[in-house]
DNA sequence: CGCCAGGGACGAA
DNA sequence: TTCGTCCATGGC
């Protein structure tokens, strides 16, 4: 079981999965990622034209080409945010990014986590989490674990979330889930209202600041243009940019200039 | 505005 | 080995 994608462009799975987006992808000893997406672990590997996607569904197609964002012409948008030497620089150095179309509640609870944390850390709290409450996947002889629904969250509390290591965030979480499950947060709401009015909606809920709401507006609502600001965004508006707003400057390709930004600016140091 | 919060990765000593 | 700093920050 398996799709295969042909003739993708402007596409590099390690810098896709390795740019900070996504916390459940893996690099295998062969360079292929394994990765668990839609309740089903597929491995993904790439030969410079064509995308493999072993243990995917053949009615999963669009599916896929959907999450790897693969209908969307990035020369395009890179030569919209390209104007600067160290936009060029970015550019060139994560080549092959693509935004990742994620699920909306998973990038909703990986945010919250993933606050004034680090990356393998974020990993590891989120895969205890799916361990405890997804629902176990086979591949190729091995466990995968999907991630958890609303639902399968729905007794978790905040004593619950702390298990996974979490810290602080636990409370965070547990309010979230509510949220969700009560309907205050509706990602069908969300996809209707403007990217701002999405924001100060997100912005409610107890956990959600402004970096946060800004990833799941990237990352889970498709909104290109906003511009989550981490350290490292910081660091290099204000060294490269003269502190100036990421918006101001790309504009409704905020999303994409960020991610290169902030994957160029967290390699350099 | 400033302070503080899990806990692990990472580098310096 | 141990110690200090930092981390896809937000609440208070």
């Amino acid at each position: 079981m398996r799709i295969v994608l042909n003739n993708a462009m402007d596409f590099l799975p390690e810098h896709t999965f390795e740019c900070g987006q996504c916390f459940r992808w893996n690099k295998e000893k062969d360079g292929s990622f394994t990765g668990v997406a839609k309740g089903r672990a597929v491995n993904l590997s790439y030969d410079g034209r064509n995308i493999i996607i072993d243990g995917a569904d053949n009615k999963d197609e669009t599916f896929w080409r959907a999450y790897l964002d693969l209908t969307r012409d990035y020369g395009k948008i890179k030569e919209s945010i390209s104007s600067t030497s160290v936009m060029r620089e970015a550019l060139n150095f994560g080549y092959g990014i693509r935004i990742l179309k994620q699920e909306f509640f998973e990038t909703l609870i990986s945010f919250i986590i993933s606050q004034r944390s680090s990356i393998p850390k974020i990993k590891s709290c989120i895969e205890k989490m799916c361990r405890e409450y997804g629902k176990e996947i086979e591949y190729k002889g091995k466990i995968y674990y999907s991630f958890p629904s609303t639902e399968e969250l729905k007794e978790a509390k905040e004593s619950d979330f702390e298990k996974f290591g979490v810290g602080y965030r636990a409370k965070y979480l547990e309010r979230a889930v509510k949220d969700v499950l009560e309907g205050k947060i509706n990602e069908e709401e969300l996809l209707s209202l403007s990217t701002k009015e999405a924001r100060a909606k997100l912005l409610e809920m107890y956990g959600v600041g402004n970096k946060v709401a800004d990833c799941v507006l990237l990352f889970g609502l498709s909104r290109f243009d906003s511009f989550p600001v981490d350290v490292w965004v910081d660091r290099a508006m204000k060294e490269f940019f003269n502190g100036g707003d990421g918006i101001t400057l790309f504009g409704e390709n905020s999303g994409f200039a960020q991610q290169y930004l902030f994957y160029y600016k967290r390699s350099i140091g």
